[in-house]
DNA sequence: GTCTATAAGCCGATAGAC
DNA sequence: GTCTATCGGCTTATAGAC
């Protein structure tokens, strides 16, 4: 029996010409490279990548990053855009009624899950506001400082209700915004100072621990008696 | 009475060929250019940055970034050079015997003091970091390293001795660093979700104030009894 | 010591073959 | 839809006049 070389496809498939979600290669090739333009963004930053370099890392000749995506900055775009629906939806718990406490840990677990499994478009998001947000759609912007004023104004609250000591707001929000992130943007900080290459679950779940506590404790926020 | 052209130097001056501090306009014009480069830099990141816009902006011309400086990245380190002693003496207060609530306390307001006073140098140190600090010299990140370590360590031995609870030193330091740092860093953000283009005194005093409630309440510090 | 005018090289982007 | 080969612009860096 002669073995054919394999080229073509094998028969049963069907060419997809349009763009859908059937064209399962134009959707690997995509998520391919975006995934290595997230490394390469994070590792170096936007004007430090080459687009070269993000094509080599896909595995992918450098044209396809144009044909896919345009530009580098439409590529970069992408990326940001990925990690800003996963924050907005880590302040989910200040949209709904609940504990103080509960909210405040659900946000700060939920940040720290974020900086670890996203951490590459997290880092990508840290530096694109440190200076100045240049690239990030001006709605995006709108969208995420919204939802911390509301988040500041739901501490106010509870601060005026006497669920809590008078803290500012502000700052207390500032300050776990700071420490959360900081596990994805200072990672080689953290590494060189632990001495692990990586932390395990059992450092991001102290991290979360220590947070908590400074938050819990250091603002006196009335735990409610667990029914039972 | 003829008006003579004001060229040339007023008499009593020395012309001094030789490097050294009574060159004064090289010292003005290197101070000039490094005040503009640690802006530029802070603003859109070493790569994003171009040696013409800082000239532009020192009110020089492009060469004399050159001859001053050697390179761009030569310029870069000094900037980024400027801002590591700050960094080590903020650590001051653990390298000398003090009660841990008052260390921590000036530990603290020395921080947020650097991310005022030192902020465009902040960022650019922020950045360095956040990207792996390729720029950074082994000797200048192993200092850095060792104070943190250091720092850790006096922690740890305050909760041996029962002074405040058990939480981990490590992420007790990586939180407090990060609150601080974030008022340099993410200016922008804090710009954005206050209101207001730039903190005032008594902003910071209450950013100095919340994060110290949060480490001293939080970890339980113990406060020895002021003698009067 | 200062600055104009220019060289050299890198990188984003694409034309056009397959 | 894929990729090789190349263009063109921009930026670092310097040569050389003043």
């Amino acid at each position: 029996m002669p073995v054919l070389a394999c080229r073509g496809r094998p028969p049963g498939w069907v060419v997809v010409n349009r763009t859908g979600p059937m064209s399962s290669i134009r959707e690997r090739n995509k998520e391919l490279i975006l995934r290595a333009a997230s490394e390469e963004f994070a590792e170096k930053g936007f004007a430090a990548s080459k687009t070269s370099d993000i094509a080599n890392r896909a595995g992918l000749p450098k044209p396809n990053v144009y044909y896919y995506f345009k530009s580098k900055e439409n590529l970069y775009r992408e990326v940001l855009d990925s990690i800003v629906e996963p924050l907005l939806q880590a302040s989910a718990p200040f949209n709904q009624p609940g504990e103080p406490a509960d909210v405040l840990r659900a946000y700060i677990r939920t940040k720290i899950r974020i900086s670890r499994e996203h951490a590459c478009a997290s880092k990508v998001f840290a530096s694109e506001i440190m200076h100045g947000a240049p690239h990030l759609p001006a709605e995006r912007a709108a969208q995420l400082n919204a939802q911390a004023s509301h988040n500041v104004a739901c501490i106010q609250h509870w601060i005026d209700k006497g669920l809590m000591a008078k803290v500012d707001p502000h700052h207390l929000m500032f300050s776990i915004w700071a420490a959360t992130q900081t596990y994805a943007d200072f990672d080689w900080q953290i590494s060189t100072v632990t001495g692990k290459a990586a932390l395990d679950d059992a450092d991001y779940e102290a991290a979360a621990e220590t947070i908590i506590r400074m938050v819990i404790k250091g603002c006196e926020v009335k735990e409610e008696p667990t029914i039972t």
